[in-house]
DNA sequence: GATGAATGAGACTTCATTCAT
DNA sequence: AATGAATGAAGTCTCATTCAT
């Protein structure tokens, strides 16, 4: 009994995500109000109240969302044992989401929240979850540093600061303009991480790099 | 006469900036009244009218401004003849500017400036200037590698938004936690892109770059 | 039929307004939804409307029940031969009333009538009903002052006011501070119009009450 | 300077203040709109919150002058020593006050007050505040029976309720019929105090003023 | 008869902008 | 030129009431 409530509750909640995401993405977080979502979901305003406790707590849903899946994504590259074909698998998988185009365009609301997050604590916290895992991956590839898997120029901490901002770098980029070429991106960020991970890679200031790992 | 009077307000204009590049870092595009700008800046609430049309037009001003500093980044580096070289330098000058605590923080006002962008043409506008060179520094990069000096594998529309993804979620990164190691992370930016720009660079899939090159 | 319909009719009603009476005298008439009364009496809210047409509705109902209650009491002391001993019992079985903490806790609500009333006709008419019988009291005591029965300086009018003013001054004070001494207060208000309406009564200034009788 | 700025908004504050008075009086406190106050006061809704928090600081700020007013008569009558005097002169000023039209008409809103005060904390402690004098005036009756000055039948404690009740009480029915006769009720209610506090007066059940000084 | 999801009018509040002084 | 009081449109949210199931 309480399944066929729940299911339609769900339902509810997700043709308002779905619609709020919409208008988010169209006008924006703050060109959005209540009635645009209200419209957009075919409700009315009253009745995003049932499912949602105002417009922050849409907005944070939505957030928490994306993130859980951005986050999978990273999980699952952690899973793998050579850390260079996780980079690369992670890279790889990433930019493979964001082929569809639907997804593209929804992901122009990432950059929304980032701004928002400067703001506002509670999505701040959102947002920092999705990237958490971000500290195990340095743990992950700076043990293979320790092992000789990779090359000893390899500083874990900024390399994952370096693969994340191309992530969040081509996603900037996509929402201004969506008609970037996403495989071409990829290739390119694929053969950067492969040139500087392969041992050969000559190094421009190895003083530098035996500090940062001092520092650690 | 007229110059006193233009100094005066220039000056005045400077002050209504600053106080709202203050205001706006600390709480937000939205979150910031003109109010708010108007108490910080030492003056009422109407004067900021008599300098700027309105909220938006501050807005505008201090985008303008911003993005033209960047700008002349990207120029002084396209104007090194060494391709390599100036990869290099802009990268470096980029990272200096950040070095200072004050300008990292100042530049957490750029991340709302991506957001704002999304939903208000003429601050797209604003910013997509700020990026314009970028289009010059393709041709450069791609005549180099057409002339032999960088390698064959260099994919220069993607590297240039490589390196933009790099700034860009550098600046993302370092307004969330200003904690960041500015210095660390610009060793690593130089040595991924030193490494993929270098002829022994181990390529991925060489044939995908040839096709990167083709569809140019 | 009709018969176990209405049984069952009036049974629901009763849950509903006991419902009611609950959420009212816990968060005021303007602070109780709707929803609360439908939770509280472990309906749904659109049950409600099957036996009350509203809100409005209910807050009326709940009034006429308590007015009628109060009513009786009135109305009792009057079939009393002896003023004296009338009013007396009237006190008396009102205190006597109110000694039940659940009654006096209930009767928090009676003040938020009394203000509702002024600013609602309907409800206005429901607590005038309530204190008709003061008029037929108001008679009998002038009546006993004619005949002698009570001394002449008692002002008719005013003292049925003055009784009122006793009642509503208590059920204010105890909806303040339920912890008030029911007996206490009740035992001086007996002594206090005993005083008044004993012939040895010392008069302030003789002259004023003559006047009052006058103007009648 | 700031003198004339205090002023005026202290004038601004007393439109307001009176605008909310006359439509509290009129339509209630829930009846009434911030837009009611605003068109009353001859001024915009906006305007409002430049000279108060909302809607219930505008009560609340009502309120405490109320209850200052009130409490300036408990106080005054407190510094009389006669204690029969000083009973006596508070009811007369308590009634002289009321004597006015315009404050009789102004005083429905205490029974809003009084209403409200039991659903919202804050409206409560400012209530309260307005008896609070009452526990000194039960220390300056008690002495006196002490003392002898007034008979040992006399209850303070319900006594200083009894008479507050009075009050209570009249303002209620003045607020539900204007047109009482405020005079005649102010003398009842002296007889009614004078005949108690008189040393002759005939004790209902002596035993219970005993039991009642017993458990102070 | 009952449910509870949906409605939608209306309340309070904020804030960019205007304008009399 | 400056002030800051005032405006009023617009936004978020609540809740009594309705109605399809």
């Amino acid at each position: 009994m309480p399944k066929v409530s729940d299911e339609y509750r769900g339902a509810r909640r997700r043709t308002i995500l779905d619609a709020a995401l919409t208008c988010f993405e169209r006008r924006g977080l703050h060109g959005t109000t209540t009635d645009d979502i209200a419209a957009e979901a075919g409700l009315s305003n009253g009745a995003l109240y049932r499912y949602f406790d105002g417009k922050a707590a849409i907005i944070e849903a939505i957030a928490a969302e994306r993130h859980a899946q951005e986050r999978e994504l990273l999980d699952a590259a952690l899973r793998d044992d050579d850390p260079r074909r996780a980079v690369h698998d992670f890279v790889d998988a990433y930019f493979a989401w964001l082929a569809d185009p639907d997804e593209l365009r929804r992901r122009r609301i990432n950059v929304q929240f980032w701004a928002e997050a400067l703001a506002d604590e509670r999505l701040a916290a959102i947002v920092a979850e999705g990237v958490a895992p971000a500290r195990e991956a340095e743990r992950a590839i700076d043990a293979a540093v320790v092992s000789g898997v990779l090359p000893p120029h390899v500083d874990a901490v900024a390399l994952v600061q370096v693969i994340l901002a191309m992530l969040q770098g081509f996603v900037l980029q996509a929402a201004w303009d969506p008609s970037v070429d996403v495989r071409r991106y990829a290739t390119t960020c694929s053969a950067v991480l492969d040139a500087y991970l392969s041992p050969a890679s000559p190094v421009l200031s190895p003083a530098s790099t035996a500090t940062a790992r001092a520092q650690r």
